[in-house]
DNA sequence: CGAAAATACTCAGTGCCCTGACTATCTGGC
DNA sequence: GCCAGATAGTCAGGGCACTGAGTATTTTCG
């Protein structure tokens, strides 16, 4: 009695859909490389020399996940770490020729992976399905951590 | 060089929103009870006795997962676990009176979580945002479930 | 300069999520 | 009745994700 249509919950939409992409992932990317390494990757590739902050803030993951997945990529030689000689708290991280490479690899199977994924919908719709789900993350994320951009109001 | 915009990445969009609902849920629904497992409760709650696999296919989760879930709500003395009669493979599954009760509760707060998290989109982009997800998922969970429903061909 | 506040990172603890290997039970065909 | 195969569940192992507490370093301010 009085269950819930759990359809409608974009919570448990939400877990669904990154469930799958997981498991496509595996399947079509790599087994070795998550999607998660495969981001902090790519923002050093953009952006080499940042530290491990900055990265987990361009990617979207707290401290302590930054620190395991940097750990991961460390140990498997895909990253170096150096700790920054102008701020003894940081550490500067770089992808390697290895994690280039490694990088370079992964994107051509990502973007293929891509396609698959959003293989059911149109152009529009993938269009809108990137910014719904943009603006309900965003509008999430400000909860959070309100008003960092532009002015505050006085 | 080459690196990727990972805003229009399905995958990294996905972690992102499930990410920003697993903040809101815990400021706003629950700290003790999350959402997987407020959906186990629901799932049980509709249809008392299943067992775990069953019940584990209807929310989602692998039978790994669903064990764990289960055994924390069991800990917690909101559902009872007994061994099938029938089958001695099984366990079923039902929800205690105070499962009930915390499924109830949490009904009501999930609900309006839900109304501040969607609030970015209007009506109508709330029903193109759950039917892309859905359509999305759907489709990866066939290519790795290929056809369960209906006849096969032949 | 020196103490207080801020910042970068680590660590412990909890929970979700998957795979692959294993055990127990049941079913179907001989 | 028996055995092979299917099925339900467990367990070990790896990875993601968060919180809260703790350490080291830098910055700020009196």
């Amino acid at each position: 009695m009085a269950a819930v249509d759990l359809t409608t919950h974009p919570g448990h939409l939400a877990r669904r859909l990154q469930q799958a992409h997981y498991l496509l992932w595996n399947t079509m990317v790599s087994e070795e490389i998550t999607s998660p390494q495969f981001a902090v990757l790519n923002v050093l590739v953009a952006e080499p020399g940042l530290d491990q902050r900055t990265v987990g803030e361009r990617v979207g993951l707290d401290r302590s996940t930054t620190a395991e997945v940097i750990g991961r990529l460390g140990r498997r030689g895909l990253l170096d770490k150096v700790r920054d000689p102008q701020d003894g708290r940081r550490f500067l991280l770089r992808a390697t020729d290895e994690g280039e490479r490694t990088h370079r690899r992964l994107s051509v199977r990502t973007a293929r992976m891509n396609q698959v994924f959003l293989s059911p919908l149109s152009a529009e719709e993938r269009t809108q399905f990137f910014e719904l789900i943009r603006r309900v993350a965003d509008a999430a994320e400000h909860l959070r951590h309100p008003a960092e951009p532009s002015a505050t109001p006085g």
